[in-house]
DNA sequence: GCTTGAGCTTCCAGTGACTGGAATGCCTAT
DNA sequence: ATAGGCATTCCAGTCACTGGAAGCTCAAGC
């Protein structure tokens, strides 16, 4: 297969693909011509990286997740331990994001939005030496 | 005020500041000896800048806001539109991070972690094609 | 055989919003 | 005079791509 088979298998741009290997995720031979050649294993290393970047895990993570694949001797407390610890991270980033979005809420729902130059948002970002 | 004494004051980093300077969100004065001189009015606008960036404000969209703010002719629609705007991308992107919460939690959920190399998360990440 | 167009290659630069670090200069106190 | 703590500039790095330019390869149609 070449790269744009793949692309299209995986739902990952070429690019993307490119840029994996550079990064040295993946390490697909070549044709005499120069092009990537992509045999099966290759291809499902790809779906398993764009599945665990889908989930937000970061290349570096993924780099030891595909190590932990890899691996038959692995022991599955290693993989959840870095699930574990990537669920809490994007716990608190919802957490974050949730709080913003309450202050946010609060102050559009205050703002008339008409004409008039008078905004609560604009107050607010203001009067943030109050804080 | 030099920049240690608004940094402090602001809660930004004097880099952040300068990186600010640089990229004509504000632009202090200047001391013969080169140091930057920060008055009332600096010192307000980069407090204005902290919160919106706490709030998630692009550095685009706090431009506009600055704008506007120093507008007495604005109108509050256009904070409001700006505002509910990036609230409405607040509210997609906690979507996509509990969508992902969720799947990852169910994944930990079902890995018993122990020395066991099988696990389900690395199945789950593997089985990427079945999507 | 020639042309056309799609697909492939590499390499360089840019994204957002900083952040780290080096080299250097200024100010104050001892 | 020296030490330190602050300030300055400039360059490079972060993260994970993404865009674009310049050029090579391949398959199809004439």
């Amino acid at each position: 297969m070449n790269i744009g088979e793949v692309a299209a298998k995986s739902g990952l741009p070429a690019k993307t693909i490119r840029y994996y290997e550079d990064i040295g995720l993946i390490r697909p031979e070549r044709h005499d011509n120069g092009y990537r050649v992509f045999r099966q294993t290759q291809l499902h290393k790809l779906m398993f990286l764009a599945r665990a970047r889908s989930l937000g895990f970061s290349i570096d993570d993924c780099r030891i997740l595909l190590a932990l694949y890899e691996d038959d001797s692995r022991a599955s407390a290693q993989v959840k331990a870095l699930a574990q610890d990537h669920l809490t991270q994007i716990d608190a980033k919802i957490a974050g994001l949730r709080a913003m979005r309450d202050t946010l809420a609060d102050l559009v729902d205050a703002c008339h939005g008409d004409s008039r130059p008078d905004c609560p948002i604009l107050k607010d970002l203001a009067a943030a030496q109050d804080r």
